[in-house]
DNA sequence: GCAAAAGTGTTTTCACTACACCCATGA
DNA sequence: TCATGGGTGTAGTGAAAACACTTTTGC
């Protein structure tokens, strides 16, 4: 139909971020194709006729995590001419949240993958480390307003839990009093009778998210942040 | 280099948005190719190897209004494999703010172009009307918290002007006392002596968004929002 | 002199901050 | 019984919201 057009390779690459109730963690993978065979690299594929890009990013994450209907958006795309020396590749970042115990361990180690702090990602491939710092960023941005911290959480969590997921987040203490306050003025999570007694004698309650509540509260034009 | 892969159409869409001082334009083009030859559409063109996403798109408005360094961020792709019934696209969108003012009328007229109100719009081909709504909903998120407001003023503008833009915006009457204090609260404008009497016999005075100070504003670790 | 838009301050309200102690329990 | 993390309330502060009148000037 469009004659004389050119066409280009076009790829996905994933970001994928955990938390271990301690840190922040990023999934990388090391390469086993040419060039930079060997190195650290995010996870990727070229995309092919069959397959929208969400569709072919969470085909992607299934096969190198084992999960599937993992929390997955856009970044956005590289394009610079020559940010591949192999050959001209345009390649759109996904971001995603993957709640770690969840993640099929199998998979990982097949992949020779690894999880890394934050503060200690190796040297990637390519542009793979701009695609991690802006995704970091957006991350930050995104957590202040929508309940993104949720997907990175078991489904059961306590409270000490979410706000040190939020302390890491921001990387800042946080006041628990007021954290507290904040989040339960919300009333969108699910008191559990179960307590979490792996950190202390006295054992937290365990919440859940509760995404009904969470979106009749907005719909009544309220405002989420955290 | 990357063999037996597939490689795919790829192709930049434009959402190029206006201020006539009274309200949000959005510029459209009537297409002159096939499929859906005279309808309504963004501006577009399929990429080639020989620029990034962002270079084609600047290059694209160039052609297009004769504007250079146009606002422009890159705002989401469509790759679902059925968009284009001609044949398989993948499509990165773009938003661009511009002063409709410094257009060039005749690059305009020449494509068979037409500003039309945000609640105006005519049926758009393809998934063109999706682009524009995610636009329109990343420009009142955006203009929250980042000064992008000014890309679609003149570059001597008044406080009531830029109030009012902010109102179609927000779609939403400000409290014009409230405003002012706000916005010279960041003492990010800088004064002229000029006044602007097109709207009023008084005469309402000309200021300039201070790019410098908003920097230092932003360095000093506030926050803008409007 | 009057119509029409520009420009100006004060009070109230509410959300955010800072801060210190008791509770429950396993060892 | 004591060490450890979980859980609670209040007073103070600052920003946002609500609100009405004066100024300027072309007609």
């Amino acid at each position: 139909m469009y004659k004389n057009k050119q066409k280009l390779l076009i790829a996905v690459d994933c970001i994928i971020f955990g938390f271990d109730s301690e840190q922040i963690k990023l999934l990388l993978f090391k390469r086993k194709v040419e060039p930079y065979s060997g190195n650290w690299s995010l996870v990727g594929a070229f995309i092919n006729e069959n397959l929208s890009l969400n569709e072919a990013a969470q085909e992607i994450l299934f096969e190198y995590t084992g999960l599937k209907d993992i929390y997955l958006e856009e970044l956005q795309t590289y394009s610079k001419v020559d940010r591949d020396p192999g050959e001209r590749v345009i390649s759109v970042a996904f971001f995603s949240l993957t709640r770690i115990n969840e993640i099929v361990e199998e998979s990982v180690e097949k992949f020779d993958a690894h999880w890394f702090n934050l503060d200690e990602i190796p040297e990637l491939i390519l542009d793979h480390r701009e695609m991690v710092d802006n995704a970091i960023t957006k991350l930050r941005q995104k957590a202040r307003y929508q309940p993104i911290g949720f997907e990175l959480l078991p489904e059961k969590f306590t409270i000490p839990q979410l706000q040190l997921l939020y302390e890491c987040i921001y990387n800042k203490k946080l006041d628990d009093r007021n954290f507290r306050k904040k989040i339960f003025s919300y009333d969108i999570l699910t008191k559990t009778d179960l307590k979490d007694k792996s950190t202390s004698k006295k054992g937290a309650f365990l919440y859940k998210f509760n995404k009904k509540k969470f979106d009749s509260f907005i719909a009544n034009g309220y405002n989420f942040e955290l």
